[in-house]
DNA sequence: AGCACGCCGACT
DNA sequence: GTCGGCGTGCTC
């Protein structure tokens, strides 16, 4: 490429003057042909390239670090992001020019882009893909498209003759603009339309004479438009709440004092704060409060909760708190429509939300001057992302803490041992608050051995006593009898969890994933509950065609008929996916357990969190050993994280609350630790066996998968990549044997996965990089790599 | 020589 | 993601 030394030689410049517009410069002063600024841009689509584009002088204004773009490329039209403005080109490219703008403002904040590369280098994806992933697909295809509604406004009173005369002529005129004066004159297009459904055209000639006026105002499609919000106050905090208020105020106040002037200051604090609170502790009322002050600093605050607990009253207890302002709190989910989720990301956007509330994607809200972010429930696993970009919402949150220079609070009940090591070592600070805001104790937590009841119960009365031990039926009895209520917890749906041959031990698998099927009675089908696929129970056995098939294993459908033939008496409601189908279905049975209309609620996860039923003085959980049979070093961890949320359920009222916990294994560290509430006993014990192996916190963990229709291809896949990552594999690293996943075949495709442990991620990560980078695939296999992952299997 | 096909690198 | 260059291999 000839170097453009002047002008003539530049065919850039050459079409440029040929066209006849207005130079903005002279060449002369510029002397080296650079002429234009140039926006130096990532591609959205198609490979994550940076690319540099001449910006045209009518958008120069309006082009910016963070801007959205559409660009030439080759024969398309692409969508980009600026990443950086040059003065003048660098190299001596001729460069094509930006062809349009999208949207009003920038996108993306210069923050927000950091962000995006951090995760790029960090999870191994190509950026593009992560700037795509923070953008809500509607803000995406359909930026700023609001709904409209026209504003209609009574120009001048019409005399009495004046509307005889239209009563005459054009009734419907008449009528609308009677409409209008018992309004106070004023309303809206659709209001009018829900009375006179040809309103839009009946104003036109209204318009026309000057009667009324039109004008175009925007519609908030709002999640919330409907409800109520009772004010709330301030509540007096508790001493505990107060001390961790305080620090969090501290930290605050230095990272202010700290940017006001970078030099001085106080001695700089960790500004990640775990804040370790028994359930009921009242971790709430310190963000309430935390935020309030932010406000007060005319900052912003972002609050993130897992998906499951982003519930009407989680939502309701902020709008209450910040009534008089509950427009500036903008909420982000995975329940909104598009269009909802498009005028939410806009209101923050646009500078409207000073608050938001969302589930973990929100974390790429695009707020500008941050003051705090919050991630409630830190150790909850749907903070992962389960497909690329493989991020933790809780790390991205620590990470734009650190480039919004803003602190990170993360709150939990039972934190992830990787926070509580951090606290522990003293990169997070650590706030605990071990005592309930109401004074009581924690629920009295009773383990029962099922290998006990099996030797007590007879034949006869066993399929109902393995479900429902004696010890949980006396403690039902006697809450039906008090009027309390009761939640039974089951981490399975279903009748029946298998179905095998009696005389050749075969379990009737799913014929595209390895597991066994689920009995589902309703519909007398099983089902497979990774796939989906549903089959028609045989009566003889599909491998050795011999009758005598035996279900066993129960799920919460086979619970809740047990329920009910040992209390018949007792109403009852099961919640399940597969019970809660219809759409606030969920809103509605839980509304009327708190009602008190039902006696005992059976459940999966979705009642196992963040739910607050003051009558609720019993829970059982009917198989603790679910969670901990998984072959996954997280498993003790999830089982302990899940028993203390469930037990949490338990006395929230007056009436101190009893667990039931049943188990197999009835000495398992994770069971007996939960017993006592005793967090920092189990952490300590855990953490001994994580230090042990390696496992995180004391390393970290990269997953890469194989999976293909053919089981040898997919193996094969995995093999050579192995053998590749043998080559050079940074020092420090540790590499396991490729070997098939826990789930050996799902969705028809065969799996097999390798996992990676090192201290040193970011030496890992880059040595991954490379190799997949060189590496080139069969069609039909697909290899997915997972940087920390949350499930090993 | 002339053309179809597939791989691979470049795209500002 | 899509385009086009280039090499391979088959056909006329």
């Amino acid at each position: 490429m000839p170097p453009p030394t002047s002008h003539s030689s530049s065919p850039a410049a050459q079409s440029f003057f040929d066209l006849g517009l207005p130079r903005g410069e002279s060449p002369e002063e510029s002397g080296s042909g650079a002429i234009r600024k140039v926006a130096r841009v990532q591609l959205e689509t198609a490979a994550a390239l940076e690319l540099d584009y001449a910006i045209p002088e009518k958008l120069e204004k309006s082009v910016r670090v963070g801007t959205r773009l559409t660009v030439p490329l080759q024969q398309q039209r692409v969508t980009a992001v600026v990443l950086e403005i040059l003065d003048s080109p660098e190299g001596n490219t001729r460069l094509k020019e930006i062809l349009s703008v999208v949207g009003s403002r920038p996108m993306f904040t210069s923050g927000l882009l950091r962000l995006a590369n951090w995760i790029s280098e960090y999870y191994v994806v190509p950026v593009n893909r992560v700037l795509r992933t923070m953008l809500p697909q509607a803000v995406r295809e359909k930026p700023e498209t609001f709904l409209t509604d026209s504003h209609l406004k009574l120009a001048k009173e019409p005399s009495p003759e004046i509307f005889d005369k239209l009563h005459q002529t054009a009734p419907m005129q008449a009528r609308i603009l009677e409409k209008l004066r018992s309004h106070g004159g004023e309303a809206t297009l659709s209001e009018l339309r829900r009375e006179l459904p040809r309103a839009t055209t009946i104003i036109k000639p209204l318009i026309k004479a000057g009667w009324i006026t039109r004008s175009e105002i925007r519609v908030e499609r709002d999640p919330f438009q409907t409800e109520e919000f009772l004010p709330s106050q301030p509540l007096k905090l508790t001493e505990e709440q107060q001390a961790a208020y305080d620090t969090l105020i501290k930290t605050l106040g230095v990272m202010f004092a700290a940017e006001a002037s970078p030099a001085g200051g106080e001695e700089p604090k960790p500004s990640t704060l775990l804040l370790h609170g028994v359930t009921g502790s009242g971790k709430t009322e310190v963000y309430l409060q935390a935020i309030a002050e932010v406000l007060k600093q005319g900052k912003t605050a972002l609050v993130l909760v897992p998906e499951i607990s982003l519930t009407p009253q989680t939502i309701e207890r902020f709008k209450a708190r910040f009534s008089e302002r509950k427009d500036a709190i903008a909420v982000l989910h995975s329940h909104l429509s598009d269009g909802e989720r498009h005028d939410e990301w806009f209101k923050i956007h646009e500078g409207r939300a000073q608050i938001v509330i969302g589930a973990r994607s929100a974390i790429f809200a695009p707020l500008e001057n941050l003051g705090l972010i919050i991630v409630d429930e830190e150790h909850e696993p749907s903070y992962k992302q389960e497909d690329a970009p493989r991020y933790h919402a809780r790390d991205v949150a620590v990470v734009r803490g650190r480039i919004e220079k803003c602190p990170v609070l993360l709150g939990s009940a039972t934190p992830s041992l990787e926070s509580f090591q951090n606290a522990t070592t003293g990169k997070y600070q650590l706030l605990t608050m071990t005592k309930r805001t109401d004074g009581k104790s924690m629920p009295l937590i009773r383990i029962v051995d099922m290998r006990m009841e099996r030797r007590k119960g007879t034949e006869v009365s066993f399929a109902n006593t393995g479900i429902l031990s004696q010890k949980l039926r006396t403690a039902i009895t006697d809450r039906l009898t008090k009027k309390e209520q009761t939640i039974l917890f089951l981490n399975r749906r279903g009748f029946n969890t298998s179905l095998s041959c009696v005389s050749c031990g075969e379990t009737v698998q799913c014929q595209e994933c390895a597991i066994p099927m689920t009995l589902h009675k309703k519909d007398n089908r099983l089902v497979c509950h990774i796939c989906g696929a549903r089959r028609v129970p045989p009566t003889k056995c599909p491998a050795c065609k011999e009758p005598g098939l035996k279900y066993s294993g129960f799920g919460t459908e086979r619970v809740e008929q047990a329920v009910k033939e040992v209390f018949p008496q007792a109403r009852i409601a099961r919640v399940d996916t597969d019970t809660m189908q219809r759409k606030n279905q969920l809103r509605d049975t839980l509304k009327e357990f708190r009602a008190q209309k039902l006696d005992i609620l059976i459940g999966t996860q979705m009642i196992a969190k963040g739910l607050d039923f003051p009558n609720v003085t019993l829970v059982g959980v009917l198989n603790a050993d679910t969670a901990l049979n998984i072959p996954d070093f997280r498993a003790a961890e999830r089982t302990f994280q899940l028993l203390v949320q469930v037990a949490g359920r338990a006395g929230r009222g007056e009436v101190k609350g009893e667990v039931f916990v049943q188990t197999h294994a009835p000495h398992s560290p994770a069971i007996q630790f939960s017993r006592h509430n005793d967090f920092d006993g189990y952490a300590l014990q855990e953490l001994e066996h994580r230090i042990a192996f390696k496992y995180p916190p004391f390393s970290h963990v990269v997953l890469i998968s194989a999976r293909g229709k053919h089981e040898a291809q997919a193996e094969f896949a995995l093999q050579t990549l192995h053998k590749r990552l043998e080559n050079d594999l940074p020092e420090g690293c540790i590499m396991g044997e490729p070997a098939p996943a826990p789930l050996a075949k799902a969705h028809g495709h065969h799996r097999f996965q390798l996992l990676l442990r090192s201290e040193k991620i970011r030496a890992l990560c880059a040595h991954i990089r490379k190799v997949i980078a060189g590496l080139s695939l069969p069609q039909d296999i697909y290899i997915t790599w997972d940087v920390d992952p949350m499930n090993v299997g």
